[in-house]
DNA sequence: ATGGCTAGCCCGGCTAGA
Protein backbone atom coordinates (compact mmCIF):
# COMPACT_ATOMS: atom_id res chain seq x y z
CA UNK A 1 0.00 0.00 0.00
CA UNK A 2 1.61 3.25 -1.07
CA UNK A 3 -0.12 6.22 0.79
CA UNK A 4 0.72 10.01 -0.29
CA UNK A 5 -0.56 13.24 1.17
CA UNK A 6 -0.14 17.32 -0.12
CA UNK A 7 -0.46 19.74 2.59
CA UNK A 8 -0.12 23.44 2.34
CA UNK A 9 1.05 24.00 5.84
CA UNK A 10 1.27 27.51 5.90
CA UNK A 11 4.41 28.06 7.71
CA UNK A 12 6.44 25.01 8.16
CA UNK A 13 7.80 25.79 11.72
CA UNK A 14 4.38 27.45 13.09
CA UNK A 15 2.71 23.93 11.79
CA UNK A 16 5.73 21.53 13.07
CA UNK A 17 4.22 19.66 15.86
CA UNK A 18 1.17 19.36 13.86
CA UNK A 19 3.02 17.67 10.91
CA UNK A 20 4.47 15.24 13.42
CA UNK A 21 1.80 14.21 15.16
CA UNK A 22 0.22 13.62 11.11
CA UNK A 23 2.73 11.29 10.35
CA UNK A 24 2.38 9.22 13.98
CA UNK A 25 -1.21 9.28 13.10
CA UNK A 26 -1.03 8.23 9.07
CA UNK A 27 2.16 7.37 8.61
CA UNK A 28 2.21 8.40 4.98
CA UNK A 29 5.17 6.87 2.58
CA UNK A 30 5.23 10.47 0.92
CA UNK A 31 4.18 14.28 2.61
CA UNK A 32 4.34 16.97 0.09
CA UNK A 33 3.97 20.28 1.81
CA UNK A 34 3.73 23.45 0.65
CA UNK A 35 4.30 27.54 1.60
CA UNK A 36 6.88 26.05 4.26
CA UNK A 37 7.74 29.74 4.35
CA UNK A 38 11.30 29.30 5.42
CA UNK A 39 14.51 28.97 4.06
CA UNK A 40 16.13 25.69 3.70
CA UNK A 41 18.86 26.64 6.46
CA UNK A 42 15.34 26.81 9.05
CA UNK A 43 13.92 24.51 7.82
CA UNK A 44 13.33 21.23 11.11
CA UNK A 45 15.48 18.65 9.37
CA UNK A 46 16.02 16.68 12.22
CA UNK A 47 13.03 16.80 14.28
CA UNK A 48 11.24 15.22 11.04
CA UNK A 49 14.42 12.84 10.91
CA UNK A 50 13.31 11.98 14.66
CA UNK A 51 10.16 11.16 13.47
CA UNK A 52 11.68 8.87 10.41
CA UNK A 53 11.27 10.59 7.93
CA UNK A 54 13.87 12.27 5.22
CA UNK A 55 13.03 15.55 3.61
CA UNK A 56 13.47 17.01 0.83
CA UNK A 57 13.30 21.00 0.76
CA UNK A 58 13.39 23.82 -1.66
CA UNK A 59 12.89 26.77 1.06
CA UNK A 60 12.41 30.55 0.49
CA UNK A 61 12.39 33.39 2.66
CA UNK A 62 8.96 34.67 3.99
CA UNK A 63 7.15 32.89 0.79
CA UNK A 64 6.73 29.49 -0.69
CA UNK A 65 8.82 27.10 -0.12
CA UNK A 66 7.99 23.32 -0.93
CA UNK A 67 9.23 19.84 0.41
CA UNK A 68 8.59 16.33 -0.05
CA UNK A 69 8.85 14.16 3.33
CA UNK A 70 9.07 10.21 2.33
CA UNK A 71 9.63 7.54 4.63
CA UNK A 72 12.53 6.17 2.23
CA UNK A 73 14.98 7.95 0.47
CA UNK A 74 14.02 9.85 -2.74
CA UNK A 75 16.04 9.51 -5.53
CA UNK A 76 16.81 12.02 -9.06
CA UNK A 77 15.65 15.11 -6.53
CA UNK A 78 15.21 18.34 -8.73
CA UNK A 79 14.06 21.66 -8.08
CA UNK A 80 12.13 24.01 -9.87
CA UNK A 81 10.72 23.68 -13.50
CA UNK A 82 13.64 24.10 -15.54
CA UNK A 83 13.67 24.85 -18.76
CA UNK A 84 10.39 24.89 -18.95
CA UNK A 85 9.47 27.94 -16.58
CA UNK A 86 12.27 29.56 -14.83
CA UNK A 87 10.57 30.81 -11.56
CA UNK A 88 12.47 33.22 -8.70
CA UNK A 89 9.80 31.36 -6.62
CA UNK A 90 10.01 28.00 -4.97
CA UNK A 91 7.32 26.30 -5.79
CA UNK A 92 8.18 22.77 -7.03
CA UNK A 93 10.23 20.09 -5.91
CA UNK A 94 10.21 16.18 -7.70
CA UNK A 95 11.70 13.17 -6.86
CA UNK A 96 11.48 8.99 -7.42
CA UNK A 97 10.60 6.12 -5.55
CA UNK A 98 10.16 2.82 -6.52
CA UNK A 99 9.66 3.67 -10.01
CA UNK A 100 7.25 6.45 -9.22
CA UNK A 101 7.89 10.03 -9.49
CA UNK A 102 6.27 12.34 -7.11
CA UNK A 103 5.58 15.78 -7.99
CA UNK A 104 4.97 18.38 -5.52
CA UNK A 105 4.01 21.59 -6.45
CA UNK A 106 2.38 25.14 -4.98
CA UNK A 107 0.77 26.73 -7.85
CA UNK A 108 0.66 30.57 -7.64
CA UNK A 109 -2.81 32.67 -5.96
CA UNK A 110 -2.70 35.16 -9.71
CA UNK A 111 -4.50 37.83 -6.72
CA UNK A 112 -7.12 39.09 -9.31
CA UNK A 113 -8.37 38.07 -12.44
CA UNK A 114 -6.71 40.19 -15.34
CA UNK A 115 -3.40 41.36 -12.98
CA UNK A 116 -0.26 41.48 -13.12
CA UNK A 117 0.32 38.07 -10.63
CA UNK A 118 -2.55 36.68 -12.59
CA UNK A 119 -0.61 36.24 -16.04
CA UNK A 120 2.27 35.31 -14.14
CA UNK A 121 -0.22 32.20 -12.87
CA UNK A 122 -1.09 31.20 -15.95
CA UNK A 123 2.42 31.33 -17.62
CA UNK A 124 3.89 29.29 -14.52
CA UNK A 125 0.86 27.10 -14.96
CA UNK A 126 1.88 26.40 -18.54
CA UNK A 127 5.24 25.69 -17.62
CA UNK A 128 3.95 23.43 -15.46
CA UNK A 129 1.39 21.36 -18.27
CA UNK A 130 5.09 21.70 -20.32
CA UNK A 131 7.09 19.86 -17.12
CA UNK A 132 4.51 17.31 -17.15
CA UNK A 133 4.56 16.66 -21.13
CA UNK A 134 8.69 15.79 -20.46
CA UNK A 135 6.81 12.61 -18.39
CA UNK A 136 5.22 9.45 -20.56
CA UNK A 137 2.73 9.78 -18.19
CA UNK A 138 0.40 7.06 -19.45
CA UNK A 139 3.14 4.52 -18.97
CA UNK A 140 5.44 5.80 -16.07
CA UNK A 141 3.44 6.21 -12.79
CA UNK A 142 4.07 9.88 -11.88
CA UNK A 143 1.75 11.60 -8.99
CA UNK A 144 1.57 15.15 -8.85
CA UNK A 145 0.25 16.66 -5.40
CA UNK A 146 -0.16 20.20 -4.36
CA UNK A 147 -1.96 23.62 -3.80
CA UNK A 148 -2.98 24.08 -7.26
CA UNK A 149 -4.68 27.10 -6.10
CA UNK A 150 -7.59 26.40 -9.19
CA UNK A 151 -11.65 25.05 -8.01
CA UNK A 152 -12.07 23.20 -11.06
CA UNK A 153 -15.75 22.85 -10.76
CA UNK A 154 -18.42 24.43 -8.95
CA UNK A 155 -19.21 21.41 -7.39
CA UNK A 156 -15.69 22.19 -5.31
CA UNK A 157 -16.69 25.95 -4.64
CA UNK A 158 -18.86 26.72 -1.11
CA UNK A 159 -20.71 29.63 -3.00
CA UNK A 160 -20.18 29.22 -6.41
CA UNK A 161 -22.20 32.07 -7.74
CA UNK A 162 -20.11 34.51 -5.51
CA UNK A 163 -17.19 32.94 -6.94
CA UNK A 164 -18.32 33.11 -10.65
CA UNK A 165 -15.10 33.92 -12.73
CA UNK A 166 -13.08 35.41 -10.01
CA UNK A 167 -9.63 34.40 -8.91
CA UNK A 168 -8.92 30.25 -8.41
CA UNK A 169 -12.84 29.66 -10.08
CA UNK A 170 -12.39 31.55 -13.21
CA UNK A 171 -12.79 29.91 -16.94
CA UNK A 172 -9.51 30.22 -18.05
CA UNK A 173 -7.92 28.61 -14.92
CA UNK A 174 -10.42 26.11 -15.39
CA UNK A 175 -9.48 25.19 -19.07
CA UNK A 176 -5.50 25.29 -17.74
CA UNK A 177 -6.25 22.25 -15.22
CA UNK A 178 -8.45 20.51 -17.66
CA UNK A 179 -5.77 20.84 -20.07
CA UNK A 180 -3.28 19.06 -17.34
CA UNK A 181 -5.47 16.42 -16.90
CA UNK A 182 -5.87 15.73 -20.22
CA UNK A 183 -2.67 14.90 -20.21
CA UNK A 184 -3.52 11.18 -18.53
CA UNK A 185 -4.01 12.13 -15.03
CA UNK A 186 -6.79 11.69 -12.76
CA UNK A 187 -8.02 13.84 -9.45
CA UNK A 188 -7.81 10.96 -7.55
CA UNK A 189 -10.56 12.55 -4.89
CA UNK A 190 -13.21 12.74 -7.08
CA UNK A 191 -12.87 8.43 -7.81
CA UNK A 192 -14.35 7.81 -4.46
CA UNK A 193 -16.52 10.89 -4.10
CA UNK A 194 -18.73 13.00 -6.14
CA UNK A 195 -20.64 15.04 -3.25
CA UNK A 196 -19.94 18.89 -3.19
CA UNK A 197 -19.21 20.60 -0.23
CA UNK A 198 -16.28 18.58 0.25
CA UNK A 199 -13.29 21.15 0.19
CA UNK A 200 -9.74 21.23 1.18
CA UNK A 201 -9.60 25.15 2.13
CA UNK A 202 -11.07 27.41 4.35
CA UNK A 203 -10.80 31.08 5.03
CA UNK A 204 -9.52 32.04 8.57
CA UNK A 205 -12.14 34.83 8.15
CA UNK A 206 -15.33 35.41 9.05
CA UNK A 207 -15.74 31.55 10.68
CA UNK A 208 -14.84 30.25 7.36
CA UNK A 209 -14.60 26.84 8.17
CA UNK A 210 -17.17 26.54 11.22
CA UNK A 211 -19.65 27.41 8.23
CA UNK A 212 -17.93 25.57 5.94
CA UNK A 213 -16.83 28.40 3.56
CA UNK A 214 -14.32 26.61 1.20
CA UNK A 215 -12.72 25.43 -1.66
CA UNK A 216 -11.39 22.20 -2.96
CA UNK A 217 -8.06 23.72 -4.57
CA UNK A 218 -5.20 20.69 -3.44
CA UNK A 219 -5.22 17.63 -5.38
CA UNK A 220 -3.19 14.51 -5.52
CA UNK A 221 -3.46 13.85 -9.37
CA UNK A 222 -1.85 10.17 -10.97
CA UNK A 223 -1.58 8.77 -14.37
CA UNK A 224 -5.28 7.45 -15.22
CA UNK A 225 -3.32 3.77 -14.90
CA UNK A 226 -2.50 4.08 -11.37
CA UNK A 227 -5.50 6.25 -10.67
CA UNK A 228 -7.47 2.98 -10.96
CA UNK A 229 -5.45 1.51 -7.95
CA UNK A 230 -6.22 4.19 -5.87
CA UNK A 231 -8.30 2.38 -2.87
CA UNK A 232 -8.57 5.44 -0.58
CA UNK A 233 -8.97 9.40 -1.48
CA UNK A 234 -10.12 11.68 1.43
CA UNK A 235 -9.37 15.08 3.46
CA UNK A 236 -8.58 15.05 7.16
CA UNK A 237 -11.05 17.65 8.11
CA UNK A 238 -10.00 17.45 11.98
CA UNK A 239 -6.61 19.26 10.95
CA UNK A 240 -8.38 22.57 10.57
CA UNK A 241 -9.41 22.09 13.80
CA UNK A 242 -7.92 23.18 17.82
CA UNK A 243 -5.34 25.63 17.97
CA UNK A 244 -3.28 27.31 15.26
CA UNK A 245 -4.60 25.05 12.28
CA UNK A 246 -3.19 25.66 8.77
CA UNK A 247 -5.75 27.24 6.59
CA UNK A 248 -5.45 24.24 4.68
CA UNK A 249 -6.47 20.52 5.58
CA UNK A 250 -4.28 17.19 4.08
CA UNK A 251 -5.64 15.56 0.99
CA UNK A 252 -4.66 11.68 1.59
CA UNK A 253 -4.54 9.27 -1.19
CA UNK A 254 -3.91 5.41 -1.09
CA UNK A 255 -2.83 3.16 -3.92
CA UNK A 256 -2.78 -0.65 -4.01
CA UNK A 257 0.79 -1.19 -4.80
CA UNK A 258 3.66 -2.30 -3.16
CA UNK A 259 6.34 -0.02 -1.76
CA UNK A 260 9.95 -0.57 -2.09
C1' DA B 1 -16.82 49.02 -1.56
C1' DT B 2 -14.20 47.30 2.39
C1' DG B 3 -12.63 44.23 5.89
C1' DG B 4 -12.50 40.08 7.83
C1' DC B 5 -7.60 36.23 9.96
C1' DT B 6 -2.84 34.50 9.90
C1' DA B 7 2.21 34.55 9.11
C1' DG B 8 6.66 36.80 8.28
C1' DC B 9 9.45 40.66 8.90
C1' DC B 10 11.81 43.09 12.50
C1' DC B 11 8.94 45.59 16.07
C1' DG B 12 4.24 48.38 13.97
C1' DG B 13 2.29 48.42 10.02
C1' DC B 14 3.22 46.67 5.82
C1' DT B 15 2.83 42.38 2.03
C1' DA B 16 0.68 38.19 0.81
C1' DG B 17 -2.42 34.60 0.96
C1' DA B 18 -7.21 32.70 -1.49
Amino acid sequence: MLKVVTWNVNSINVRLERVLAFLDRWKPDILMLQELKCPEEKFPFEAIRQAGYESAVLGQKTYNGVAIISKGPLEEIQLGMDPFYEDVAARVIRGKMGGITFLCCYVPNGQEVGSEKFQYKLNWFQGLQKLVESYRVNEEPIILGGDFNIAPEDRDVHDPKSWEGKILCSKVERDHFSNLLALGLSDVFRIHHEEGGMFSWWDYRSFGFQRNHGLRIDFVLASDFLAKLCTHASIDREERKGERPSDHAPMIAEFNLPIK
